[in-house]
DNA sequence: ATTGTATTTAGATATTTATCTAAATATCAT
DNA sequence: ATGATATTTAGATAAATATCTAAATACAAT
């Protein structure tokens, strides 16, 4: 199920860029760090609050750690949203009351 | 365009039930806020980031102040979800350069 | 016009968040 | 083992956020 750390996590504008760089294939943190004017530091801390919510995945290849997004999880948010959209299902319909 | 302000709304779990409780119909503010153990007050700012972002749309009915969801927002947050999940479009494609 | 009801605004406070620098950890190369 | 590279963790700080109470605004009813 999808939760508020996803939520939480596609709220800042940084992540959901980081997101936007790895729709193009894995990279490493660094590499991915250099598309951002703020310290490997911080882009860490970004990066632990995407793993948290599970939208990325991580291995480690040598001194590098490389970062790839986890699609299923993006889907299910994408899917709360549009559940958003749909009304609820009723217990007695509308139909059934007028007739 | 979806921007910022859309994300920073849905973040919130208080906003994102709001929502909810528009999918089954408009309803005026205070019986929205009666679905919830904060003060009125609070729901309020809730309600301010809302038609911030234009998710929700409000009409002045009497003394009461009816809000209504905006579904096409939300669809189009839905949409830019779906967006991170495709690949980019490339310049030239893999099977180009293999040629 | 006064009173009551519905909602928002203002101001205060506690918590969370994004960012930084400096230090720690892990791996690789020599 | 030593030094270099890649990344994370720790601790500090400034800014943003959620919430509250109290006051203000808008409308309705008498």
């Amino acid at each position: 199920m999808i939760g508020q750390s996803v939520f939480k996590a596609l709220a800042d504008p940084t992540r959901r860029e980081i997101l936007r760089i790895l729709r193009a294939g894995s990279m490493p943190a660094g590499d991915i760090a250099d598309h951002f004017p703020m310290t490997k530091a911080s882009l860490s801390h970004h990066f632990s609050l995407l793993k948290q919510a599970d939208l990325v995945r991580t291995e480690r290849r040598g001194q590098q750690i490389v970062y790839s997004l986890n699609t299923t999880v993006m889907q299910d948010a994408a899917g709360v949203l549009m559940e958003l959209l749909n009304p609820p299902a009723t217990e007695v319909t509308d139909d059934a009351k007028n007739r």
